[in-house]
DNA sequence: CTTTCTTGATTGATCAGTCAATCAACATCA
DNA sequence: TGATGTTGATTGACTGATCAATCAAGAAAG
């Protein structure tokens, strides 16, 4: 038999590589020969390990999901109170890692190709309800279910809009204060909250 | 001469065609033979008219930006106070119109293609701006200049975080929801604000 | 009859995917 | 130990298709 375990090198190789040479390109138009280039090996290879250019694509996809997934669940580790894990949550998506360039350029390439591929438009989905479910549960622990699902959303709206906008390098903010002006905007909604039904009770 | 005027009615259903057909594809894979097809003309008379495929590509952009930039004007007709301004602007990003699904796969597109074409780069800025000082100078009438910047950065942000989760066809949330939900962002800051600032004053 | 409009045909380039052939690691058996 | 077969790894060369851009020729309007 041939070396073992180089399938799962060569691939990881390859994966990374497509994200890379996305960033690079800044679209979708990247070659399988230039992911193979970059990965340094030929186009031919790419093709056996994954079957077609959608296939390298999805599983890059994956892989920034996945570390996505990573980062969030390691923030939540030292967290006790609903509160921590909101912010943890948060932070997680304005990790500096996510500002890379290439990941940047990734996201919004992924947003393009759910457009056509339901495969892609599924793992948004998946990320999309994930980053909506780790609210809500943080959430409902201090506030009524229909309120928690709907500063949720409002949330996730704002996060995916600071995201997109460092998207255009047009850096208007920086990741740190777009993290402190959701939580500002977290903080608001609860007080506000609290507030009326302070009133509504008493 | 030949015909008068046939230049401008080209212009304009090729421009139409290709705001179509990249709507219709769902990204930047669209050729010049098919938005000349569908502008019912051969592609050299597109490649006669516009230079290339990416002026074709900027002038379908510049389209939708006067197209959204008329919009938020007509809006301004019957406002006297900033506050109804502010809703003016929210709500003209969230007419029906920029919801349809071409507007909205050629805006993810347009994104994409600032990431590559500086002319792209530099029309998504112009936006960005127009939206942002047309939320500031609103602002600026109802708290002070540096919280009207901050809040006018968290509702931009909210806006294009609201716009780019509908372009994935996951409708969490319908266009009127969203923009209630900007505009209840909105209040809350300003409360908040009126709030400290009394306090302070206080 | 001039000027613009319009197109079919063509070109040159690019790219995804295929294929046959080689290579290297491992296993098996004597 | 060493010869030999097996199997996946790897590639260069190729193909078929697509597309942007060009061009020369013809149609139409003034």
């Amino acid at each position: 038999m041939p070396k073992v375990g180089i399938q799962a090198v060569r691939k990881d190789a390859l994966v990374l590589a497509a994200i890379a040479e996305v960033g690079a390109v800044g679209s979708l138009d990247v070659t399988v020969a230039g992911i193979a280039r970059r990965a340094g090996v030929s186009s031919a290879l790419a093709h056996h390990y994954f079957g077609s250019k959608d296939d390298i694509l999805l599983a890059a996809m994956r892989r920034i999901l996945d570390d996505f997934g990573a980062q969030v669940r390691e923030g939540y580790q030292s967290c006790d109170s609903p509160r921590e894990r909101l912010h943890a949550v948060i932070e997680a998506c304005f990790e500096p890692g996510q500002f890379e360039p290439a990941v940047i350029a990734a996201w919004l390439v992924f947003y393009v190709m759910a457009q056509r591929s339901p495969e892609a438009a599924r793992l948004l989905a998946v990320y999309q309800r994930r980053l909506d479910s780790n609210l809500v549960s943080a959430l409902v622990e201090l506030a009524p279910e229909d309120d928690a699902r709907r500063i949720a959303k409002g949330l996730a709206a704002m996060i995916d809009g600071f995201y997109i906008r460092a998207a255009l390098r047009a850096h208007t903010v920086d990741p740190a204060q777009a993290a402190a002006m959701v939580v500002d905007y977290l903080d608001l909604s609860l007080a506000c909250l609290a507030t009326t039904q302070q009133e509504t009770v008493g």
